[in-house]
DNA sequence: TATGAATGAGTCTTCATTCAT
DNA sequence: CATGAATGAAGACTCATTCAT
């Protein structure tokens, strides 16, 4: 029965979004999945496991959220500034999710490589967004990385800053703050 | 004795540097300062108490960081390179306070407010610089808020990703990546 | 399906010499047969059924290794060389099972009358070899039970320190603790 | 307090004794010593540690009874009676822990080597009454080990078996069984 | 008959917190 | 003020047993 498993899981991501990350005993994810604790492991090796395939869950979530209606054809300015506005209307619509994103991005990942290659992956479109903008040498010469950091992260520290309430954008600032970040990495 | 107050919360902070947040129990914490567990108890009110205490402890340090050597009478982007070079510094050399930020960044605060006008006071010279940037017509009219976030923040996303080893930076990365940031926020 | 029953024994006797008596769980005994868990409950009532069991088994099986091609009308001090033997000789070909049985064998019981038949009919040949020699005034006059325990039991002993690794016995040794134990219970 | 971890330990032996292997939870342990169960871990490492010093315990209490009133300059022939009746009465007076000696001897030791020290030295008399036989030429060339296993291990089978109720003694038996350990390692 | 998913009581162990000294 | 022994409620995890299929 493959939704037990599912079910076990969208449990625990629950979990962890309304209580953060001390709110996640084993105890609890059964209960609130409605299942015995015992029966979690049918399904995952331990909890390590469980919350290894939650942020591969949650990552999967959010590369999808931001590639949403992307056209890998369109130009490079439309699909940044749809990533961007996807960035942020995933960080408004799922903000627990989000805001707890920092406590489990910060556990050790067992294979940190697998996972950097999963993430080139699933971000494919991303990827490629700035592939093409080096190509057309419409970016700076830095490495994709390095541009992410400087463009998409601020998207990212931005909607975090506004979810925990320490500001709010009007659609002015939001055009602004878009603008911005493509300022940073564009060539002048 | 204010010593033995400061005592605890150095060690505490030692221990979460060291060890994360998973290794630390009030107990090692006490061993750490050399004084008895119970002893914690007659300086804080319980461990949540103490580890707000560390996360100002630790922005102050950081807000120390940023503004060192910061002369507010320096032109705007004098001042925005040192701050920028300061906070990916400080990053290198505090990697473990740094990293571990984000485990005890996502606890919630019990007093939010107190916490952002605080932070207004200990990062006034950063502050002061965007509110120069705006005043001089410079910057983009956007509040300090979303510049920071724009910019500055920026700096802390590389910082991090280079310290987990994501990626490594040249020194003429680095200043790409300053001029990148200042891109953002000025006026084009 | 008689084979089934066996099967399970014969597993879970497996498991027990190699993992010991931690390591007998009932999911391993099903894995380790081949058959699914609930299915052992169809020819056991319960776990301490089948260790009952088990030890039935082992108790056969060692009552038919010591009395391996002992000849009843043999002269009595052949046959209680060769049993002397045979013990020695268990102990050493099937170790595990040997320094397990401490284990399960310190378990109560449930009939403990009906073991004490049983093992009367199942070590016939022993009981016969003590017999005889009371019969025929070579043994000194005490009970069968405790003319064994002061000489093949000491054989026992011997061998479970000898598999321990407590020492070792040259051949020399062997044959002269053979010769002890007949002196412990021959008339002087 | 040193009374504490005793009476820890007493509690954890008597356990043993009465509810055999199956019974000794570090809970009940708790419960019978009357203190909490977080406390056990303040004198014992963990549970492997607190089984280890109950071996040593036990190893102790045999020793001292089978020694007691033994009188290194006495006779041979009258030390190896007092140690065998020590022990036959050892066996019956606390016949629960000698029952379930086999229980937790089987368990594996974290350093063997120490602990067969440490029985030498704790058993230094057994070992000179057979160095001492050995010397004067009264007993079979023999280890000393080897002359143990033959005789006075003997009485431990006997002992155990009839705690166990597998048969009982007169006084006479009794002395014609100490009589045949005895010829068991004698020259004849 | 056989299955194996599900159960849930029970295991060892940790740790924030209290309180008598 | 300081101590640190004691507490006991969680915590993660195991496993004998049941029961719908």
């Amino acid at each position: 029965m493959k939704e037990k498993r599912q079910l076990i899981l969208e449990s625990a991501e629950k979990l962890l979004a309304t209580d953060g990350f001390h709110g996640l005993s084993m105890q609890k994810v059964a209960n609130q999945a409605g299942v015995a604790a015992g029966t979690i492991y049918r399904y995952f090796d331990d909890k390590e496991a469980l919350i290894e395939e939650i942020k591969l869950n949650i990552m999967q979530r959010v590369a999808t959220a931001i590639q949403k209606d992307i056209d890998d054809n369109d130009p490079i300015k439309v699909r940044f500034r749809s990533m961007w506005l996807n960035i942020w209307h995933f960080a408004i619509s799922e903000k627990n999710t989000f805001l707890n994103r920092n406590q489990y991005e910060a556990l050790p990942s067992s294979n940190l490589i697998k996972l950097k290659e999963l993430e080139k992956k699933i971000f494919a479109q991303v990827n490629q967004l700035f592939i093409d903008g080096l190509e057309q040498g419409v970016f700076k010469p830095l490495s994709v990385e390095i541009l992410v950091g400087l463009s998409l992260e601020a998207s990212v520290c931005l909607a975090r800053k506004h979810s925990q309430g320490f500001f709010t954008l009007t659609d002015d600032d939001l055009n602004s703050a878009i603008e911005a970040s493509w300022d940073a990495i564009i060539k002048h």
